[in-house]
DNA sequence: GTCTATAAGCAGATAGAC
DNA sequence: GTCTATCTGCTTATAGAC
């Protein structure tokens, strides 16, 4: 029933591409053969190079950002928050395998977007951080280094993307189960 | 008594920049302008553009990819060369927080030197998994999926140099520890 | 909605003077 | 070792025909 319009194939091909080589390196005649129509009928659908970027990276920046905020808000347990963290995080790189890479790796491209950017992320990691914090407080973390704790995990969530699409036969469900045990309780066996 | 040649300022001043845009997104003259030259006079340092990536990407790849067989060939537990493995990046990281950034984000604009690369990476990865492998087998690491196991170690320390610079209250010794204890024994309080 | 033609500027790299 | 001048080709984007 839905169609995906000109301009969402745009932006899906683009994403694609600014995977592969990221942002800069990738031409807007690229991203026309791709689609296989000439560079300057992209611009019936798109106004720019950097229209291109700003919707692929704003969208889910701020989904990241308010899912955030629903589980800071919500009155479950850490741990319980945490899991539902690496959900969302799963969840949104395997709907998304190419956003995830513009996200990541060239949001410095953005122009006037650049420091609402940097707003959404400052209130998702804020967030996180609080979020560590008071499981300390309340005895279900253990009382590490909280910029390390924070680093380590989000390093991971932020990198699923790379690693994701190669593997399909891992299910969605069944990594979130594998991924909260190894982050949340390590590797090793005692 | 060392010196740093002409070369080596323009090897060091392309890093940095390749960090904050990113291999195309920067040009000769952004890297003369770094060092109050023209563009042109670049070229009796080095012969291209690509000839900078090279120099700091690969230097960097041998120098994982040899220390990784050393750790893999040593005859000591699984816990203490995942340590080790640890200790490595971290190392490496503090050393050369741009170069860091070219080796994992601007890899892949390398030209005659990419298969290169990315058999150097095979083979660290590769013994990485069978470090993991073998301590399964001898039931020092929970027989949780290797992948996922070793994709999420993997993940931060490849992060690592986006975040250390930031925080240089943290010595290395102690980031190591912390590291290592998160990243084996999780962040649960019991 | 796509095309051809083209503008205006910037890219990497070289030649040759000093 | 650095400079100025310059080549050649590619970049984003627009104008206007179909």
């Amino acid at each position: 029933m839905k169609k995906e319009t000109r301009k969402e194939q745009i932006i899906q091909t683009s994403a694609k591409l600014f995977k592969e080589k990221g942002y800069a390196a990738v031409t807007m005649r690229d991203i026309a053969k791709s689609l296989d129509i000439k560079a300057a009928s992209l611009y019936n659908h798109i106004s720019s190079k950097q229209d291109i970027l700003k919707m692929i990276i704003i969208s889910i920046a701020e989904e990241f950002t308010n899912k955030m905020l629903e589980i800071y808000s919500s009155e479950v347990s850490t741990i319980d928050k945490l899991q539902s963290i690496i959900a969302l995080h799963i969840d949104i790189a395997y709907k998304n395998p190419y956003k995830m890479a513009s996200l990541n790796s060239d949001w410095m491209h953005l122009e006037e977007q650049l420091k609402y950017y940097l707003e959404l992320r400052k209130s998702y990691e804020n967030n996180f951080r609080d979020i560590i914090k008071k499981g300390v407080s309340a005895g279900e973390i253990q009382n590490k280094n909280i910029e390390v704790t924070l680093f380590s995990i989000l390093s991971t969530l932020r990198s699923l993307y790379l690693w994701i699409p190669q593997k399909e036969d891992l299910n969605p469900k069944e990594l979130t189960k594998n991924l909260s045990e190894i982050l949340i309780d390590g590797i090793r066996k005692h």
